[in-house]
RNA sequence: CGGGCAGUAGCGCAGGGGCUAGCGCGCUUGGUUCGGGACCAAGAGAUCGGAGGUUCAAAUCCUCUCUGCCCGACCA
C-alpha cells in the first residue's frame, strides 16, 4: 500500500496521526474519544510496562487490582480532588435494568477507592509503608482527544503508597519520580526534565506534584509522568489513622504516581521522521528484519542463507524476523519496515551471499553498509545499542538547541514569536523551552498563559539553588527557576 | 461546549435530482518478476456515516444526529 505520510513541515498533527495509523499502532474506536490499541502498539506498551514494573518491584512495590467502579460519594470526600475530576467523570446510574441507589463513577484515578480500603488495612505503624501499584485503565471524559496523547480511556499504572511520616512519603514521591526519569531516558530514549509543578498545574488533591517533561519535535512540551506527594489529604478524607511508635494517633501520609500510554505518543513524536515510525531498539517489537532478494533460480540458496543468519541473530538475543513474503517486492518491504520503525534492516541477495556479506541499514540514520555475515549477530547487538544511544543523544541535542534563557518579558515574547499560536496546518511551533526566573505568583503565570498559551511546565529540581534576580514576567524578586513552554 | 472542514468498496478520491454509482491503490486467483513501494490477465468487494423528510424519482435537496480532523474554551 502506498499510503503517504504527511511531512512534519506541512502539518505536524497530521504527520503524527499518519504514523499512528499507518504503523498500525492504534485505531479509532466506535466510541468517541476512545482508541483501539493494535498489536504493534500494544507490544510497545508491554515493553514499557515490563521496564517500569521491574523497577517498581525492585523498589519494594507489589501489584494489585482495585475495582473500576467507585461510589460517587467517595470522590466527594476530598474537596480539591472532586473539584478537579468532576467535569471528567463518567457515571453509571443503572445496573441490571434498575436505577442504582448510589451512582457509581468509572475511575478517573483510584485514590479514593484505594484509601477507602487502606482504612481497613492500616492500624499501626507496623502496617506501613504500604507500597501498592496497579496496572489498569482509567476513564476521563475528554473534550478533545488525540490517539495516545489524550484519550478518554487510557492504559496506565497508578502507584498508591501510605507512609508513617511526611519524610517517608516525600522520599517515596522523589524515588518514583527518579524511576520515571531513568526508564524514560534509558529505555524510551526520552531526555526529560524532572521538576515540580506550579500550584496551578498541580494534581487535584495533592500537596505537591512532580513531573518529567519532554520536548517533542514541534518544540512543545509533553508531560510524560507525574509523582504526587499527597500529604495527609487522603488519610484525613478517609480517616486512615494509625498508632505511631509513640503510641499516639496520626493520619497516614500518601503518595501516588502514574505513567500512561501517553508515553507511546511521546516516543513517536520524539524520534520518528517523515518515513514513519522510529523506535528505540529496546521498545521495538522487532529489532531486525531480514529482507531476502532473489530470482527464481537463486531463491532456495538465498533463503537458506537468510534462515541461518536469522537463527544466529536470535541466539545472540536479537529480536529478528525474516520477511519471506513472496507477494511483495524488496522495495516495498524496505518502505514497510521503515514505516513500522524496525531499527535494523538486513538485505541479502545473491551478490551478498557470494561475498559472505549482508547489507545492513540503520533506521535512525539511514546509513547502509555491507557487513561480513560471520560477525553479524555480534555487530547487530552493537548497532542496536548505538541506535539506542543515538536516539537519546539526538533528542537531547534538539532540546538543548531549542532551549533559551530569558530574562525579561520582552525576550520571552520574542522567543515565541509575535503572532502567537500556530496557523492551521503548519503546526511546528516557534520557540521551545524558555528558562526564566519566576516570582512564584500564580497571577503572573495566568496572565502569560492567557496572552500566549505559554505555561510553566515545571520548576526543574536541580536548578533551584541560589536563584537570585527578578521574575522575568513581573520584575519582582524571583524565587524559582522555571521552564516555560507551550504544551500538549 | 463554540467556529471551520470532512464522511461514497479495506484506503485515497470522483460524481451534487434520472435509468447498471465510477476511478486509482489494496484484496482474491493464475502466470511472469524480485538490489528502494514490479507487471499482465481474470475476479470479488458499496444498502453512498445514521435517522427522518421533500419528490414520480435522492449518494445528490431539506432537517436532525453520529464520528473524525483543524482552531478555540476546558483539562491529567
Amino acid at each position: 500500500m502506498a499510503e503517504k505520510i504527511t511531512p512534519r513541515s506541512v502539518d505536524y498533527s497530521q504527520w503524527y496521526i499518519d504514523i499512528v495509523l499507518n504503523a498500525k499502532l492504534a485505531d479509532y474506536s466506535p466510541v468517541k474519544g476512545c482508541m483501539v490499541v493494535r498489536p504493534r502498539g500494544y507490544a510497545i506498551w508491554e515493553r514499557i510496562q515490563a521496564a517500569y514494573d521491574k523497577r517498581f518491584k525492585e523498589t519494594g512495590h507489589q501489584n494489585c487490582y482495585f475495582p473500576m467502579l467507585i461510589p460517587m460519594s467517595f470522590l466527594q470526600k476530598e474537596k480539591d480532588h472532586v473539584k478537579g475530576f468532576k467535569p471528567e467523570l463518567a457515571v453509571v446510574t443503572h445496573g441490571g435494568g434498575e436505577e442504582l441507589d448510589e451512582p457509581l463513577c468509572v475511575r478517573p484515578t483510584s485514590e479514593t477507592i484505594i484509601w477507602s480500603m487502606y482504612k481497613n488495612w492500616i492500624q499501626s505503624y507496623r502496617d506501613l509503608p504500604l507500597l501498592y501499584n496497579q496496572w489498569c485503565s482509567v476513564l476521563r471524559w475528554e473534550k478533545r482527544t488525540r490517539l495516545f496523547l489524550r484519550t478518554a480511556e487510557f492504559l496506565w499504572q497508578e502507584g498508591h503508597t501510605a507512609h508513617e511520616t511526611e519524610q517517608d512519603a516525600v522520599e517515596e514521591t522523589m524515588r518514583m519520580l527518579d524511576v520515571y526519569r531513568e526508564v524514560a531516558e534509558q529505555v524510551l530514549c526520552l531526555p526529560v526534565i524532572a521538576g515540580r509543578k506550579s500550584e496551578s498545574e498541580k494534581f487535584a488533591g495533592a500537596v505537591a506534584t512532580y513531573c518529567i517533561e519532554a520536548m517533542m519535535q514541534d518544540k512543545k512540551a509533553l508531560q510524560a509522568g507525574t509523582s504526587h506527594f499527597l500529604g495527609q489529604n487522603f488519610g484525613k478524607a478517609f480517616d486512615v489513622q494509625f498508632q505511631t511508635r509513640e503510641g499516639k494517633l496520626d493520619y497516614a501520609w500518601a503518595t501516588s504516581w502514574g505513567v500512561s500510554t501517553r508515553l507511546i505518543g511521546a516516543v513517536i513524536m520524539t524520534h520518528s521522521d517523515d518515513k514513519g515510525l522510529v523506535l528505540p531498539p529496546e521498545l521495538a517489537p522487532e529489532q531486525a528484519v531480514i529482507v531476502p532478494i532473489y530470482k527464481t533460480e537463486t531463491k532456495a540458496a538465498v533463503l537458506a542463507y537468510c534462515e541461518k543468519l536469522l537463527g544466529e541473530l536470535k541466539t545472540a538475543g536479537v529480536r529478528a524476523i525474516l520477511d519471506g513474503d513472496e507477494s511483495k517486492s524488496p522495495g516495498w518491504k524496505f518502505a514497510e519496515h521503515e514505516m513500522n520503525g524496525v531499527p535494523l534492516r538486513i538485505e541479502i541477495g545473491p551478490r551478498d551471499m557470494e561475498a559472505g556479506k549482508a547489507m545492513v541499514a540503520r533506521r535512525d540514520t539511514g546509513e547502509k553498509a555491507p557487513l561480513e555475515v560471520a560477525g553479524l549477530p555480534a555487530k547487530a547487538v552493537e548497532l542496536l545499542a548505538a541506535i539506542q544511544k543515538n536516539l537519546y543523544e539526538k533528542a537531547k541535542a534538539f532540546r538543548i538547541e531549542n532551549t533559551k534563557p530569558v530574562a525579561s518579558r520582552e525576550e520571552l515574547l520574542a522567543f515565541y514569536g509575535k503572532d502567537q499560536g500556530e496557523e492551521a496546518g503548519t503546526a511546528v511551533a516557534t520557540g521551545g523551552f524558555a528558562e526564566g526566573r519566576w516570582c512564584g505568583d500564580g497571577t503572573c503565570e495566568a496572565a502569560l498563559k492567557a496572552e500566549t498559551k505559554v505555561t510553566i511546565r515545571c520548576l526543574p529540581l536541580d536548578r533551584q539553588e541560589g536563584v537570585g534576580g527578578n521574575c522575568c514576567l513581573c520584575g519582582k524578586p524571583a524565587k524559582h527557576l522555571a521552564v516555560f513552554a507551550r504544551n500538549y
